[in-house]
DNA sequence: AAGCTGTTTTGATGCATATCAAAAGATAAT
DNA sequence: ATTATCTTTTGATATGCATCAAAACAGCTT
């Protein structure tokens, strides 16, 4: 948690982040309908959090990893609305909302920190409605593998180099297109030389090239 | 506001949406990249959210009406990430965010409120999320009217009657559909007798016929 | 009432992506 | 190794929506 505190607060902050739970791969952290408790801080490990029509189609609605929090949607009413899976095995802090928001009162830093995840989470999804709604299958997937390098390089990895922890339907599914359509898409930046791709690995060979192709202009 | 306090409290709380603010048709509340100050409490109005791609092309975020809070998207960053117009004259309520948060502190239920309305926008997105990304362009629409005429319902209007404060090409970016689809999926369900359109207001002749295109199921 | 402007509807056509199908490649189990 | 299963790629075709175009319609102004 990027904020600095006194020591002797560190005791009670500690509080709030001390138990850990293990989530295998393949494992739902929580799902849809489940009653909500506690926010989760990932500390390794990989999710996705997914709603689904009634009619059995899924959209993934994040990707996530570690240092961010999942669970934000259960806060409204008291349940979950979506399922979160980890993609890789996981560990994640458990954090008891109602430890979260006694804290909150009392630390004014925490509170502010509270409040900018949940609205950077509302941006997030505001940029995704954008990408979903205005772009073409290849602007959406140059978008998503510009931001998960990004996400990534900040956490110490390679700012070239992606190990993709989903399948190309999660790719899909997030993206608004179907599995196929990101397979063209993948192979058509490998031919043009923008990306190498083998299975899950990505290697960025030409980032302007991906960059043009999110925002062809250039002018920001 | 739906909560209960004494009335000493109220006082101070009155401080917080002290100040009032009126918008004409067509102006900006805020805009992108403007400071982040306040959140806003429409009183009266309609307003849309809607984010831009630098090549100009517009992506509407949110349709909002009276009792609803707009500028969170501000918080993370202290700017605002999207604009935020009137598509009719209107009365807002400006909070401060520090008053906010200053009181969020002092009143558990008030913090509480805040966390709920913030959660509330996430599952909101996340909806149209799957909404843009999985239904096809008539789903995308019958959704859209029954959530309105539920809102609009809620606050002691019509659940049979809307008149629409927006435009086709509004909706359609709302829905990420063009204008002409939305205009042609509105004269088919007008065709099939679902509903009756004259210009911006509709009727709703047929609710179920609506809700099975939106969940052919009926399962739920 | 006539003319202007912006919005909505409707029609004709084209294109991007979905769908259907099958092969190729990886991964895991026997 | 061999088989079975799942994922990914690639090809052929279909289709829903976008695009282009023009007419109809409403709201304003003069």
């Amino acid at each position: 948690m990027p904020i600095s505190f006194g020591a002797d607060d560190m005791q009670r902050l500690d509080e709030v982040v001390a138990t850990r739970h293990h989530v295998k791969q393949g494992e739902l952290l929580f799902r849809d309908g489940e009653p909500f408790k506690s926010l989760f801080a990932i500390r390794t490990g990989f999710f996705k959090t997914s709603v689904s029509t009634p009619e059995g189609h899924e959209q993934v609605t994040g990707f996530q990893m570690a240092g961010e929090i999942i669970g934000l949607d259960g806060i409204v009413t008291d349940q979950h609305s979506c399922n979160a899976m980890a993609l890789e095995d996981a560990e994640v802090c458990v954090m008891p909302f109602a430890n979260v928001e006694e804290l909150s009162r009392e630390f004014p830093v925490l509170q502010r920190h509270v409040h900018k995840i949940m609205s950077r989470e509302i941006v997030r999804e505001n940029s995704m409605m954008l990408l979903i709604g205005n772009m073409r299958s290849e602007e959406r997937l140059a978008a998503f593998l510009l931001n998960l390098v990004q996400r990534l390089h900040a956490r110490g990895f390679s700012q070239s180099e992606i190990v993709l922890r989903m399948s190309r339907e999660e790719i899909g599914s997030y993206l608004g297109m179907k599995l196929e359509t990101v397979s063209r898409a993948f192979s058509k930046f490998s031919d043009e030389g923008i990306i190498e791709v083998k299975q899950r690995y990505v290697g960025i060979l030409n980032a302007p090239a991906l960059k043009k192709i999110v925002n062809p202009t250039g002018c920001v």
